[in-house]
RNA sequence: GGCGGCAUAGCCAAGCGGUAAGGCAGAGGUCUGCAAAACCUUUAUCCCCGGUUCAAAUCCGGGUGCCGCCUCCA
């Protein structure tokens, strides 16, 4: 298996510290707001690594941080006057009901609170400070960049191009405009801690160095976000945790490519954003969660509507397939495995094979669909009701195991119900009697429940939409 | 100005030196009371110009266009 390393710039086999283990730490939210389409990437395309990993048979302990206490969560505190807890929990509670919509729950992911680790964070500061590499200005505490070598070194910033770049933000305190805040001294009416430099509150880039360290250690496999999250961010924490620690802090960095809307990026302060549940009044999630999957994740991606609707219709194809191969196996009859039998599973395997070649392969996830569909193309001509059960159930189980490293096909469909079966039975008598004005309204009341009906050469089947 | 990425059929999107995956849409056909689903057939020489090579969408050089980061940002 095999990454883009944003350190290397490039594709770097993945040897984990510890041996079938993997620690992985990706940015989260700041919960200040509901996510958007923006945000979801990150969460979907890193989900989906941890699963295939998972499926691989790692070991896989999955961090994603809830950064609740921030500039915006305050300043959206004041301006509806609650305290800054009250916004984040909202939030939180929004986010979690976002991402279980997204399937980003099926395994368990660790969601550490910024707040639950201030005293962490406070001595991490000190242990910088003992070391030279922090400097306390009037209870504002910074990070000196010139005590850490290879500044730089992930986003291949040259220091002197930094310094003399426009947009650089004035501050008198700070040694080196570069430097940044560790701790921030609390301004009247704003949460604060204690601390050894008085009251206030941590800066952004200190929360994942500490958080990331607390629950994954020293140095960790991967760690994950989007690419504007590169610089200054991810920068930051390297150099904080590095120079704390004298090791390296992540041996994988991995980032995905943004979200565009009209081909610009997708952006809160642009406000050319779509928010998750706003995509969820008129899709399925789950649709939206393939739509992310369907181009390779360093890529920037286009939203759409027209895209969410051709992703909603391949996505149908994969649930006929699955409905047809579950009505397959009802049909299909138990028998030992004939050579042309043997040839099918070979075939199937084959499918599997490239499916997870293209996964190894940087989380190719667009050529793994790919295979999926080929895989569906095959069942769709191949099978039919005189085939092997045994056959059936190995494409099905296949395309259930690999729609589950993608975290898709997840609905279930519920049981028959009586009234169902009986309707069905009404509509086949009338269609023997010719009364198609009879069938099709049957057929139609069903539809308006939700039940689609397909009339094949081997019966009625039926499915829920 | 610095750093990086992208440009493949009507649309989306793989491909990483050997003569173009997959999805959506379209056309024709099979099946069907109709419909749906499914299947079959059909639609590209890869932004432009040079170069390297027996061989390039794939490598190199030069253009053109678009995008991201350099400020909070997934």
């Amino acid at each position: 298996m095999r990454f883009y390393n944003s350190l290397s710039r490039k594709k770097e086999e993945f040897i984990p510290v510890v041996e079938g283990q993997v620690r992985m730490y990706n940015c989260g939210p700041t919960v200040y707001n509901y996510i958007h389409v923006g945000n979801a990437r990150p969460l979907v395309v890193f989900d989906t690594l941890r699963r295939f990993l998972i499926y691989k048979g790692y070991d896989v302990k999955y961090v994603v941080n809830f950064t609740d206490i921030d500039d915006k969560i305050i300043k959206k505190a004041n301006e509806e006057g609650v305290s800054a807890k009250e916004i984040a929990e909202r939030y939180i509670e929004a986010f979690l009901e976002d991402a279980k919509g997204l399937n980003l729950y099926d395994y368990e992911t660790i969601n550490p609170k910024a707040t639950e680790y201030i005293d962490k964070m406070i001595d991490f500061i000190q242990g910088l400070m003992d070391k030279g590499a922090a400097y306390n200005v009037d209870g504002n505490v910074y990070f000196d960049i010139s005590k850490t070598e290879g500044y730089g070194k992930l986003s291949k910033k040259n220091l002197d191009e930094l310094v003399s770049g426009a947009r650089i933000e004035v501050n008198e305190e700070k040694k080196n405009p570069m430097d940044f805040a560790l701790w921030k001294k609390a301004k009247p009416g704003e949460p604060s801690w204690d601390s050894p430099w008085g009251e206030g509150r941590p800066g952004w880039h200190i929360e994942c160095s500490v958080m990331a360290r607390s629950l994954l250690g020293d140095t960790i496999d991967i760690h994950s976000g989007g690419e504007d999250l590169q610089f200054p961010h991810h920068e930051n924490e390297i150099a904080q945790s590095e120079t704390l620690t004298g090791k390296p802090f992540a041996n994988y960095w991995l980032h995905n490519g943004m979200i565009t809307v009209d081909n610009k990026k997708m952006s809160k302060s642009e406000g050319n954003f779509f928010t998750v549940r706003e995509v969820a009044e008129e899709y399925d999630l789950e649709v939206l969660r393939f739509f992310l999957l369907s181009a390779h994740y360093r890529s920037p991606i286009n939203f759409s509507r027209e895209a969410m609707d051709h992703t909603e219709k391949a996505l149908e194809r994969l649930y006929n397939s699955k409905s047809n191969l579950e009505y397959l196996m009802e049909k299909a009859a138990e028998r030992d495995l004939s050579a042309e039998d043997e040839k099918h599973i070979d075939k199937i395997e084959d499918y599997k094979r490239q499916f997870v070649e293209s996964m190894e392969d940087d989380l190719n996830t667009a050529e793994a669909i790919a295979a999926l569909f080929e895989l569906v193309k095959y069942t769709n001509t191949e099978f039919n009701e005189d085939s092997n059960k045994k056959v059936i159930s190995k494409a099905y189980d296949s395309l259930m195991e690999l729609s589950k490293v993608l975290g898709i096909l997840t609905k279930k469909e519920e049981l028959l119900e009586e009234e169902i079966l009986e309707l069905i039975q009404k509509r086949t008598e009338a269609r023997k009697n010719k009364d198609y004005k009879l069938a099709d309204e049957i057929r139609d009341l069903l539809k308006e429940k939700g039940i689609i009906l397909e009339d094949t050469k081997d019966g009625v089947k039926w499915k829920r939409v």
